[in-house]
DNA sequence: ATAACAGTTGAACAACTATTCAACTGATGA
DNA sequence: TCATCAGTTGAATAGTTGTTCAACTGTTAT
């Protein structure tokens, strides 16, 4: 087998890992979920929205002042956390109540705080 | 108690559940680590990388060559995956041995993909 | 009707980030 | 000693993203 099969500029590779873990590697569309995922929790707005979520339902008014941030900026955080799914509304009269939507979330969470211990 | 404690350009505000949230918020250090922890799981390269260690250890070379990457790019990710303390490697002649450092990303990813199997 | 208010939305801007390129380091072997 | 090769690194660039601002919905109450 030749090793022009292989895009890197080297001569050593390590034909029989690379393929084995090629043949074991998800498919594109899982990675790009993933990150997805993940890139949403890797904000600290949208980690606190979460955090507050996760003790109560809240109208977007109240976020707002737990956070310390404006009206806007926190609906549009809201609106990314809707569109993926992790976050779910109700609208009471003038007021919309924000809940979590998916219990990964929290595990996720937790998970990622023993990470943080655990490097201190 | 009145409202100009609070930030926010809204009357009705829920007053107890502000307050009450407030005092369960953990502090900024930990969800600034929070965030940098997910965000570093946020990117399809570094999620690749990761996923491809979790399989073996593997060279810089092996591992441009399992993602169609080239070393320089791949390089830059490894330093930041190393700076964060999630892999770590060893060197063995010219090559650099990359593995994982950190059992909490295999189960965070877990997590992850039950994320996306749910939502589908 | 219309005023008032909670919330949303799009555009603009600034800050950040991933990849590329080129120059570099450090180890090997001829 | 010198050429070669694996890997690193900094600067530059293009693309992305979070917040702000202002204009807009939709609901309530007068």
């Amino acid at each position: 087998m030749s090793k022009n099969e292989f895009i890197c500029d080297c001569n050593i590779i390590h034909e029989e890992i690379v393929k084995k873990t090629l043949s074991k590697m998800p498919d594109e569309y899982l990675f790009n979920k993933l990150a997805e995922f993940f890139k949403i929790l890797g904000d600290t707005t949208r980690a606190r929205i979460l955090f507050a979520l996760d003790q109560n339902e809240m109208c977007v008014c109240d976020i707002a002042n737990v956070l310390g941030m404006s009206k806007s900026s926190i609906s549009h955080q809201l609106g990314i956390l809707r569109r993926s799914g992790i976050v779910k509304c109700r609208r009471v009269g003038k007021e919309v109540y924000y809940m979590l939507d998916d219990e990964h979330v929290q595990e996720v969470f937790e998970v990622g705080i023993e990470h943080i211990e655990h490097r201190k």
